[in-house]
RNA sequence: GCGUCCUUAGCUCAGCGGUAGAGCAGUCCCCUUUUAAGGGAAAGGUCCUGAGUUCAAAUCUCAGAGGACGCACCA
C-alpha cells in the first residue's frame, strides 16, 4: 500500500491507529459538525484580551500542523487559516487524556472547547473534547522549510497544498480570476456556452492537434486546439449576439513555462462590432479580474511592476518592426523582398517562407520581449490571419490584435472574417501552406464555409490565456504553479 | 527535438576518491502555557538506475530514467 515508504513513521502511525480502534474510537467516521472555521473566530473575538478565558463554547476542525509542548498545543488548520487548540489535562474530558498520545501531525481532527485568549495573546479553543475524524499515515513534509521540490509539488500536489500557503493563494486566485471574469461577462449579457472538445477537423488556430478514435463509429477524432469556429457558428445561428466559453484547449507542441499540452482559454464573440470594440473589453475585462484578484490594476511582477490602467498602447505590428529593427515591412510588400531585409536583420527565414511569416518572425525575435507593460500590436499580416477580416485600409494586413504583457501573447482578437467565399480562398491558400511542408496550417472546414453562406453578422472576436493571465496576476513565473495537475512525464 | 544543470534519511540540505552526516519529522525519557517550544538518548540509507575506471566510487567516466532552466516549436 505505501509502497517503498513503509518505514520506520509508517510503523508508529499504524500502530498508534490500531490502538485507536482498540479503544473504540474509529480512525475514519463519517461527519463532524463545526460552529466556526478558524478566520471566522480570529475575527469574532479580535478584541478579546490575552489571558481571558471565555465561556463560550465551539467546535472547529482542521489538520494538525505543529504539536507542542507533548501534545498540550496543537495547530488546527482548516481551509480559512489557523487556530491554536490547547489540550491540558485537566479541562480534557478524563476519558479521552490517552487519545493525546495517539495523535500525530497530519492528522484530522474536531475538536469541542470554550474560547480564550493565552497569556501569550494566543486565540487557543480549550479542549474539552477531542475526535480523530482521519488517521494520517504518511508524514508531512519538514513544518518550516516545507516542500520545495517542485517535482513533488507538481505530482503530488496535494501534498503542496497542505504546506505551502503560497500555492494554496495562487490556486485560488485562479478561481478567483474565472469567477470574475465570469461574473462580468454575465452580468453584460454574454451567454457561457460548451463547445465540443472533439473535433473532426481540428481549426480555428495554428497548432498541432492530439489524435484520438471513436471505436464505434472507427474514425479519428481530434481533442480542439480552439473552440472558435463552433462559437462563430453559434453567432450565426443567433443563439446569443454575445457568447462565450471558458474551457480546456489541447495542443500537441513543446512543453515550457508558458505552454502546457492543456491550458484554458476564454473565447467571447459579438455580433455587430469590430477588433476595436474588442480591444476595450479585453482591458476591461482584464482591469475587472486584476482589481478583484489583487485589489489594485498594478501588479509586481518578478521584480516587475505590470500597469494595467488604460488606455494600453496600441500600435501595429509592422510600426513596432519599424520602431526596433529599422525596417518597415509594409515597404517590402513582396516576400522575397521581404526575406532579403529580414535576412539582413539576422533573422533567419527559409526560403519560401510567405510575408506575413517574414514579419511575424522578425517582430518574434527584435520586438516582443519588449513589450512589457500592456500593449495591444494591431493590423497583424493578412496572411497569417485565415480567420480575420481584410484591413479597411490595407490589404496586406487584417483587422487583428495581439495584446502582450510582459513579452507574453496574453490575448488574439479580430474582425471576423464573415464573406464565405473569402473565407474559402483563406482556407485553401492555408492548404497551399500545409501543403509546402506546414503541419499547423489551418485545415479547410467546409461546414464551417457553408454556414457563414447562410449569412453571419458583423462580429468582433477574442481569446484570452487565462493561465498566463493567472501567471501574471500571481506573479507565479511557470504555468504549471497555476496549473492544479500540470502534465508530466510518469516517474516509472 | 537540442544544450546546461539537478537527483544523498519521510522533508530541507551538507559531504565531492578512503567506515554515510546535520536539522526537522518519527521512537523512548525529562520538562510543562507553548507557537520553528526546550533538554537528553537511541534509531533511521538501493547516496535515482546500470555499466566502467580505481586497491578503494555518493564523489571520476559513459549510458539510461525523472526533473528544472534555456533554445527550437507554440499560446
Amino acid at each position: 500500500m505505501f509502497s517503498g515508504d513503509a518505514h520506520y513513521t509508517v510503523e508508529s502511525r499504524l500502530q498508534k491507529r490500531e490502538a485507536l480502534k482498540e479503544a473504540g474510537v474509529n480512525p475514519y467516521p463519517y461527519s463532524f459538525k463545526r460552529s466556526h472555521a478558524a478566520q471566522a473566530l480570529h475575527q469574532q473575538y479580535e478584541a478579546l484580551e490575552s489571558g481571558i478565558e471565555t465561556t463560550d463554547v465551539v467546535q472547529v476542525a482542521g489538520r494538525i500542523m505543529a504539536i507542542r509542548n507533548s501534545g498540550m498545543f496543537l495547530d488546527v488548520m482548516d481551509t480559512t487559516g489557523k487556530i491554536q487548540v490547547f489540550c491540558h489535562k485537566e479541562s480534557v474530558q478524563a476519558d479521552q487524556l490517552p487519545l493525546l498520545k495517539l495523535l500525530d501531525v497530519g492528522d484530522i481532527v474536531g475538536v469541542s472547547g470554550t474560547i480564550r485568549r493565552t497569556p501569550r495573546g494566543e486565540l487557543s479553543v480549550r479542549t474539552t473534547t477531542l475526535s480523530v475524524l482521519s488517521k494520517s499515515i504518511l508524514p508531512l513534509p519538514e513544518k518550516y522549510h516545507g516542500l520545495t521540490d517542485v517535482e513533488v509539488r507538481y505530482r503530488q500536489r496535494y501534498l503542496d497544498l497542505i504546506v505551502n500557503e503560497e500555492s494554496r493563494n495562487t490556486l485560488r486566485k485562479r478561481s478567483q480570476l474565472i469567477m470574475a471574469l465570469q461574473t462580468y461577462l454575465n452580468e453584460r449579457g454574454y451567454l457561457s456556452v460548451e463547445t465540443p472538445m472533439l473535433h473532426t477537423i481540428a481549426g480555428g488556430a495554428s497548432a498541432r492537434p492530439f489524435l484520438t478514435h471513436h471505436n464505434t463509429l472507427d474514425m479519428p477524432l481530434f481533442l480542439r486546439i480552439a473552440p472558435e469556429l463552433h462559437l462563430k457558428r453559434l453567432i450565426v445561428g443567433g443563439l446569443s449576439d454575445k457568447v462565450y466559453e471558458i474551457n480546456r484547449c489541447f495542443r500537441n507542441e513543446g512543453i515550457d513555462t508558458r505552454h502546457n499540452p492543456e491550458f484554458t482559454s476564454l473565447e467571447l464573440y459579438e455580433a455587430y462590432v469590430d477588433y476595436t470594440d474588442m480591444m476595450a473589453l479585453t482591458e476591461a475585462l482584464v482591469q475587472h479580474a486584476c482589481q478583484t484578484v489583487n485589489g489594485s490594476l498594478q501588479v509586481e511582477f518578478q521584480g516587475k511592476t505590470l500597469d494595467f490602467a488604460s488606455p494600453w498602447r496600441r500600435a501595429s505590428m509592422c510600426d513596432l518592426v519599424a520602431e526596433h529593427a529599422g525596417v518597415q515591412f509594409l515597404d517590402f510588400p513582396d516576400a522575397v523582398a521581404a526575406r532579403q531585409q529580414a535576412k539582413a536583420l539576422g533573422v533567419e527565414v527559409e526560403e519560401g517562407t510567405i510575408w506575413g511569416k517574414v514579419v511575424e518572425a522578425v517582430f518574434g525575435e527584435k520586438v516582443e520581449h519588449l513589450l512589457i507593460q500592456p500593449t495591444h500590436v494591431t493590423d497583424l499580416p493578412k496572411d497569417i490571419s485565415p480567420l480575420a477580416k481584410v484591413h479597411r485600409a490595407n490589404p496586406l494586413v487584417a483587422e487583428r490584435f495581439e495584446t502582450y504583457v510582459n513579452g507574453w501573447e496574453l490575448a488574439n482578437a479580430f474582425s471576423e472574417l464573415s464573406d464565405p467565399e473569402d473565407q474559402q480562398h483563406r482556407f485553401e491558400a492555408q492548404m497551399a501552406e500545409r501543403a509546402s511542408g506546414d503541419d499547423e496550417a489551418q485545415p479547410l472546414d467546409e461546414d464551417y464555409v457553408l454556414a457563414l453562406a447562410y449569412g453571419m453578422p458583423p462580429t468582433g472576436g477574442l481569446g484570452i490565456g487565462l493561465d498566463r493571465l493567472a501567471m501574471l496576476l500571481t506573479n507565479s513565473p511557470s504555468i504549471r504553479d497555476v496549473i492544479l495537475f500540470p502534465t508530466l512525464r510518469p516517474k516509472k
